[in-house]
DNA sequence: CAAACAAGCAACTATTTGGTTGCTTAAAAT
DNA sequence: ATTTTAAGCAACCAAATAGTTGCTTGTTTG
């Protein structure tokens, strides 16, 4: 249905989301899902709910243990939302005095 | 309500958003309302609320000229989904082999 | 085996989102 | 001065989102 990056910018367009992926990132290591959760003022349903729209997009990877369900950071799909942002790098800082230059132009 | 970084990501969270943003972009001049929705395969009302998110996310500037309201792209908020993006980077291409590792080291 | 624990599933709710249409206002053109 | 045009506003709608709770299932552990 959504391209995957329209999926990686709508899972980390929310901010829960991007902190619970940041706290994945910086603890390194694999972490079972009420873990994730203990982390947050939310129930462990509504982390399992994000966890699962990170993993959609990629930001998450999960993996059975026995009872317990390991989750870990992926940061690989954040490269293509490198690679959107390098088309736009050309235009920083020239928009503005473009603006002001067509409308001198068309007063 | 919603921090700057937020209000730009979402607003780029969305294909038809990112593609009147980089219609505008391209185009490298101003554009009226109804010649951006001119473009696109939707009413002017639909073009205009996701001009007023972009404008919101400060992706767009419209100025107005009489009758008309001359759009126009603004880069810089991406600037800050790249110092955003900076910090993964450096776990670019390692999360698998970690991911790896711990759980080796579980079983 | 029984108790405790990890997590899934389903149902429900409120809010936001992406879109529409109809009507009004104000500026421009004829 | 009348008509056309640009755009705003408001109301409405369906679908998606962010969250909750209650219950079930399956794995550990005592």
């Amino acid at each position: 249905m959504q391209n995957k990056i329209t999926k990686t910018l709508k899972a980390i367009a929310d901010p829960t989301r991007r902190e619970i992926f940041h706290a994945l990132v910086v603890a390194a290591c694999a972490m079972p899902i009420t873990q994730v959760s203990s982390q947050f003022n939310m129930s462990r349903q509504g982390v399992t709910k994000h966890l699962r729209t990170l993993e959609d997009a990629g930001l998450v990877l999960i993996q059975t243990k026995g009872r317990e369900r390991f989750c870990y950071a992926n940061t690989a799909p954040l490269k293509e939302i490198n690679q959107w942002l390098k088309f736009y790098e050309k235009f920083w800082d020239d928009s503005l005095q473009n603006l002001g230059t067509y409308l001198e132009g068309k007063s």
